[in-house]
DNA sequence: AATTTGTCTTTTATCCACAATAGACAGAAT
DNA sequence: ATTCTGTCTATTGTGGATAAAAGACAAATT
């Protein structure tokens, strides 16, 4: 339960009784990962900074990660020539939970404690304790309720605690009553994006996964969470105004963890907006400012009684 | 410049040498000051709960101001006898400097520096010589920044340094893009507002001051900037929803320091939208939806234009 | 019986230290 | 002439310590 991870390998420079953990090396490990997923397929690796630039890390992480790589004898490393010397096997991987940074962690264990467990509004939330139960010092416990706290489910009493507003209907209703706003206006800027915006291509790709996934959608309606978040991010995208975007952030959340939470009839809710949001895509391609209000409309409303649902 | 400020008194429990200021007594300064105002009028001092809900401070707090005007001889303090001795004179009082929490000296620190000085776009910010120029720890810093970060006008590189996105024509747009929608919206609603919600009794006080200030526009036009969120805040506050609400936030703070960079023709721009208010506050009370639309919109549209009309 | 006070404990706000990570620059290799 | 590598420095992310402030509870007071 506890993330208070062991390290690997000892550090070189450091004797025993490791001292206090200042950062995980989880940047490290992730990257590490990735990497050998790319050297399953090659013979030969790039450049350092070509490879920073692929895995999306510094060249210090590249070169942590190339001499784990040689430690391991994956590779010969000199230089410019990297040169693979077997696959990677599944021991070589670091462990999954391993790689995710704190602040994914402290999401995940804050979102279950509120969503799962006795989470009745108007609770307190205390730093320590949280930050105890999550095995994490207090600095990134109340760096994560900050950013948090723009999510409108919790609030601070400056000089004291913080009061859990908790998932509740009023809650509900205030989010989707903005995400309508924002999305209808959205929606209609779509239409009047240039032809050649990139916006049409990708809009393609997602009305084919969505087709791919109803012809199967007994095996594959867990795929919709994703999708969904995928398409109305594309919506949100082309207003091209920042406020609108980053408020679909806590759009998402509240979906991703409440598509986790409630999984009743889900087959079925996922099918209906699956073909809801091929009305609305095919509305899109029309370019027809009002059968885009319309098909947006139904599915909003749709999407919104879904939520409702779930909340007592 | 900076504000690294010496501690006045040196604390009884502790010889010489202040090892780490760990927190500013803030909060005791600025309640202790204003518990001197209250004692310029009274007699004798409730008991220390009432005091504390006057204050808006713990009873903690509350037993150590009360220390402190015994010590100043301007209270006798015996458990429920607390009998004022003397006026309070200046030199009783904290400085001013001393008592805004460090997140305002932040706060103004940084506006400073990113609306006067030279705050080009895609500027990086770095923690550490931010928190230096302040004169405080990086973690004040680094919160700041991340509170900071919901008004769009920087940006965070995870594992990496800020960036600064400015203050520009695009923002100011997408800021008042979004500014219009809940505006209209919340307008709207405050029409069907119960006849006895406190909103209309509020409003009637607004539209006072605004007669007022009107018909003494060369001496007051200065009191306009804090009289125009009064104003809108009430208006938000009708939609009853948290996201817009909160959202008027970002508004207040980008007008707020606005106003203070931008005071060419101030006089002239805050008689006008002082009439646009009036006309607001009557379609208000109107009740009409239409005539409030089309008010609104029109104190709205001036409102940009004044905004737009600042940036380079 | 309800407050108020005295005392004590808990929690927050803030500083600092240090490992992980990013990034800069000169010299080496193509 | 560009790109890469070796080396070094700077900055971020995170845990821990501590004073300020909040808050709990029992005894005292009205």
């Amino acid at each position: 339960m506890s993330s208070n991870t062991f390290r690997a390998e000892a550090r070189s420079n450091r004797g025993l009784a490791e001292p206090s953990m200042a950062k995980q090396n989880t940047v490290f490990k992730d990257a590490f990962n990735r990497c050998l997923n790319l050297l399953a397929e090659t013979s030969t690796l790039p450049s350092e900074p070509e490879l920073g630039q692929v895995l999306g890390v510094s060249r210090t992480t590249v070169r942590a990660i190339l001499t784990r790589c040689e430690e391991l004898k994956l590779i010969i490393w000199d230089k410019r020539r990297k040169i693979v010397l077997r696959r990677p096997e599944p021991s070589d991987y670091f462990p999954t939970e391993e790689t995710s940074s704190l602040a994914e962690i402290i999401e995940r264990s804050f979102m279950r404690r509120i969503l799962a467990g006795g989470a009745e509004p108007g609770m307190q939330i205390n730093e320590l304790e949280l930050a105890r139960e999550i095995g994490t010092g207090t600095t990134s416990v109340r760096e994560f309720l900050i950013r948090f706290s723009r999510f409108g489910l919790i609030e601070k009493r400056p000089n004291s605690h913080w009061v859990l507003k908790g998932f509740t209907r009023e809650f509900a209703l205030e989010l989707t009553e903005v995400r309508e706003m924002f999305e209808l206006r959205s929606a209609a800027s779509f239409v009047s994006l240039p032809e050649d915006h990139p916006a049409w291509e990708e809009l393609k790709t997602i009305e084919a996964v969505h087709r791919e996934i109803l012809a199967d959608i007994d095996n594959r309606y867990r795929e919709f969470s994703e999708l969904d978040e995928r398409f109305h991010l594309l919506v949100h995208k082309s207003s091209s105004n920042r406020f609108i975007i980053d408020f679909y952030d806590i759009i998402a959340i509240v979906f991703h963890y409440h598509y986790q939470w409630n999984k009743a009839n889900s087959r079925e809710r996922n099918a209906r907006a699956l073909e809801e949001h091929l009305a609305y895509i095919a509305a899109l391609q029309s370019r027809d400012p009002k059968q885009v209000d319309q098909a947006c409309r139904r599915h909003l409303k749709s999407a919104r009684e879904t939520l409702l649902q779930s909340i007592p």
